[in-house]
DNA sequence: GAGTATCTGTTCAGTAATGAACAAATTGCG
DNA sequence: CGCAATTTGTTCATTACTGAACAGATACTC
């Protein structure tokens, strides 16, 4: 893949922190693309440039990021559940404004459910229902269960503004899903 | 005056920032050209579309500054000096990154000496021997007195990391001067 | 001191961003 | 509702930035 131009980096960066700052000030609905413009420092025409409009950014911020998380999954399968839970915590961590915005405050369901999507997704390959603890259930409602718990702990997690420590979190995390698939 | 492309300023403003950060962490000569254009994500060749070279990067930061704290002195000629002083004190504390290093890193003597000559021009204009408290005084001999004090105040609270906040800073520093001019 | 690596300053064709302008759509208010 | 103000999405010529290339200058190493 050839590089991509620094420019483009630049613009899209700007806008991609523009929208998650103002997300933070007001309701996506209200937010306009003159917004994006003034906050990012960048003409309004330039992000036509890269988007078709305002849900496009999000979208593709969004897709970016589980994608990222995607590629955790597949550089950490061969590690136990403590140790996995631990990178994806650390990424939580080092994307706090963008994870806390998405998950703590009520008014963004749009990543919420892309999050539940994609674990859903993940854990599906990892469930194992042949043997071991879980023979006799229902795959489904294994992957079901495990992915909603995971959300609903983040969640939890940055509604209450980090409690403790993310390497505390993902121990814990990690044992529960130990126990669990 | 028309408006300044929004990209020339994003460039400086990165170029700006850069040259603190890396003088921050390394002697000034041993910053290279790739140094600041890596630190500032600026292509190399861009640097030398506004700037001769690093020592005139720094020149146009430090005489940028001086401009800003003319400005000031214009704006704030009819106030008292303690209310005047104060103005001065908040630009220090909205600038600390520029002012911390110039004035607390022993390596940096270039602005030390660029901002004693500002003072001294100013307070040159300050100044009245012909009655009240001074008459009989050698006119530069109170500029230079003041100016150095001025800078040798400034220079220790940045040096001691703020004792205290800039408006204690401004109220005792604003009632020397006024007890001196 | 020879050889190598890095840094400098410049050129240049290609690309991205700019801002102004515009009509059309949407919103807000009396 | 009707009018005004704002927002949208697009166009276009101009401008700034890019990265690659280059020769010459410095710095480093054996």
């Amino acid at each position: 893949m050839s590089k991509v131009d620094r420019r483009i980096l630049k613009t899209q960066e700007a806008l991609k922190k523009a929208v998650i700052e103002l997300m933070s000030e007001k309701n996506f609905d209200d937010i306009t693309i003159q917004d994006l413009s003034d906050r990012a420092n960048v003409s309004r025409g330039t992000i036509y440039l890269h988007y078709m409009d305002k849900f496009d950014l999000l979208d593709k911020l969004i897709e970016e990021h589980i994608d990222e998380l995607r590629k955790l999954c597949e550089s950490a399968c061969q590690l136990d559940f403590i140790e996995a839970t631990l990178i994806f915590c650390e990424y939580f961590e080092s994307h706090y404004s963008f994870f806390s915005l998405m998950l703590a405050s009520k008014g963004a369901p749009y990543f919420r459910n892309r999050f539940l999507d994609f674990l859903i997704e993940e854990f599906r390959k990892e469930v194992d229902i042949n043997g071991g603890k879980n023979q006799g259930l229902h795959e489904e409602l294994i992957v079901r269960f495990v992915a909603s718990a995971y959300v609903g702990v983040v969640e939890w997690w940055f509604m209450n503004d980090k409690p403790f420590p993310h390497d505390v979190l993902a121990r814990q995390l990690g044992t529960l899903l130990e126990r669990n698939i």
